[in-house]
DNA sequence: CAAGTCTCTCAAAGCGCTTTGGACGAAAGA
DNA sequence: TCTTTCGTCCAAAGCGCTTTGAGAGACTTG
């Protein structure tokens, strides 16, 4: 039986405007059952075109908005996602996590999602991860920063529950959801360039030797070379947390060593940050004396475009990653259009001015050494 | 009445150990209500202390951990505070608040509170604040980067939920719930210590001048530098959001001034990153051609006595402050002990290296010049 | 000794939603 | 014409907790 609204109604509904309407009401302002006004409002196919259209009528009037108290507890769904944030003390990746959280959290709002956050030591995440989804109230995880043969990827499987990693882990199967960027590729072309214009002797600042990430860069280095007949040599390269200070140290030792190489690879703009300042210090000019490559992760307080010398990068956008892997955590939980399991993203090789030609020897202008 | 457990009930334990007791399996394995138990578990004192002790008990066995989303429902708590972050492209403050969130979360999830995390643009922090509110979903909110005569607090009063903010605003009554660093105190000290050490020119590296903070600080050096009878010269202040390249474009143009200052007031370690940039390239020694104080915010990724030159600091930990506003938070939404509304922190002066006596103007040795 | 007080416990009524298992016509097939 | 099948809708039973209102004993009190 339709009703038009009388006055009565108006006057219920000025009510529920002001105190939060609930399903209840709804239901017997439009004089239709819980259940169908539940159905339209979730799409459910037994529901007639008109009807809803009544329904999703009434909802943008009364302002209505399901408890979601109420749905996760009829649902069995916690409609939140854990979030493991290593912070131990001294931990560098705090500027990367809040980048990726903006990403993250865009996504979320949009679907009404909420976060537990563990913040945890890092090498306790394993154990945090557990209680996490013994708690039952998340109904998937993130995990992010994977070692080698990293623990966690079996321990998510066994506990089954929907999980994406972001990065892949190396030496165990990568049949788990995940989304990274292709870093030994962006650390390869980045070398090939600089290959091309003519260096000889790269160096690597890298991440903690420990991610999988850092390896796979380096990885990515070191068949760049291979591919030139040239090796990398260990005293180029520097693992160590990514923070300014390392970046420092680190330039300052490849400037002191005997043979001194003419480029950098730096594995964050942070690192990079340390590394011009020794550079600047040893009074060598950026993009002619000593080229740069910095990996670039898109963070608004440190614009690569911003360096005194603009910095040529590997660019990919962590926010975005952060967005797209809510957007992939989420469709998993809701069962809605499977999007893809396992993403590879590709980064973007931006040249500005911290690349170029390498300096020539000495006194052999444009001749190759022989040997 | 009171039974042993016998073998059945042992059974059942073992199953509900595998898969999550609820209250209903936990009062019959017990022989008691589900009123009973509950109270026991929530502190009521009308249940006998052996009644709840053997409750306790139970608990530790079972494993058993209510359902947040049905205690949510129950008592229509939502369990979750409300987190605007401001991430507009290009918004520098994603490294503190990285920061802070890690001290709120954890304090958050040792209450098994959530978070809904709200990217917004700064400018539709207000918009952002009343559509979470909205929602029903979120039981407290948190807010920051406080402005002058910021609209939020009056806003979030007349939605009358919990709040606390994280600073103060200027120019309306303090009447509402805050912690705040005393910034005025610190930057007046910092300025102290540089005019006892003899700097008469004293430059000023801020955030945003928006900001009340900022605000607070320039009044701080202000205050110290008239109480020796100087002013401050608004040529020697920068307002500019807290990135490294800020710093070093502002110190660069403090170093081409007539009349150069000796000391530099920095809002953030990561503004004094691009000033010692810019010092170091004009070939000037930090702590003794100039001297420099530096805000800290206790980041892992840039401690001050990391730097070539450790830095003079004025110290409040972010991380703290974050788990304080969640620790607040909760016992407000739980009604726990009242804790204070207000909190004024201090900040710790801590002398390192970057600051030294000021420069003696050459030829006019250990004498002032008249006038 | 009846009446009042405590102390401890319980049954049952929600909280606001989803979902199961029909019900009731109307259209379609036998 | 009588059954089937749809297409729509509904009543009611949960989800797992908190909380109200009361009851059964045990203990005081007048």
């Amino acid at each position: 039986m339709r009703v038009a609204l009388g006055r009565e109604d108006f006057k219920a509904l000025r009510i529920a405007k002001a105190s939060n309407v609930n399903l209840k009401q709804l239901s017997q302002l439009l004089g239709l059952s819980q259940t169908t006004v539940s159905r339209a409002l979730n799409g459910y196919p037994e529901v007639n075109a008109e009807t809803r259209e009544r329904v999703l009528d009434a909802v943008r009037r009364t302002g209505y908005r399901p408890n979601r108290a109420a749905q996760r507890l009829a649902t069995g769904r916690a409609g939140s996602i854990g979030l493991v944030m290593p912070t131990a003390h001294g931990y560098p990746s705090d500027v990367h996590f809040g980048e990726f959280l903006a990403g993250l959290g865009d996504e979320a709002v949009r679907h009404d999602f909420h976060f537990v956050i563990n913040p945890s030591h890092p090498d306790d995440e394993e154990a945090t991860c557990k209680r996490l989804v013994a708690s039952g109230n998340i109904d998937a995880l993130f995990i992010a920063y994977m070692r080698e043969k990293d623990p966690r990827v079996a321990l998510l499987k066994s506990l089954s529950i929907p999980f994406i990693v972001h990065g892949r882990s190396i030496g165990i199967p990568t049949d788990y959801p995940y989304l990274d960027i292709d870093n030994t590729a962006a650390f390869h072309d980045a070398t090939k360039l600089l290959v091309q214009l003519g260096h000889r002797r790269i160096a690597l600042l890298n991440g903690p030797a420990h991610f999988a990430f850092a390896i796979r860069r380096k990885k990515g280095l070191e068949a760049a070379l291979a591919e030139s007949g040239l090796r990398l040599d260990e005293a180029c390269v520097q693992h160590s947390p990514m923070t300014d200070e390392h970046g420092f140290s680190g330039m300052k030792r490849f400037l002191d060593l005997p043979e001194r190489p003419t480029a950098i690879l730096c594995s964050s703009t942070v690192l990079a940050l340390g590394a011009v300042r020794a550079l600047n210090q040893a009074g060598l000019k950026l993009g002619s004396d000593v080229s740069l490559i910095a990996h670039d992760d898109v963070l608004p307080m440190l614009k690569p475009e911003n360096f005194s010398v603009p910095l040529t990068t590997t660019r990919s956008s962590l926010r975005s990653a952060g967005s797209r892997i809510a957007k992939r955590l989420i469709a998993r939980i809701l069962n809605l259009e499977t999007l893809p399991e396992q993403e590879l993203w590709t980064a973007e090789l931006i040249v500005r001015a911290s690349t170029g030609p390498a300096p020539q020897p000495a006194g052999r202008a444009n001749r190759r050494s022989p040997g």
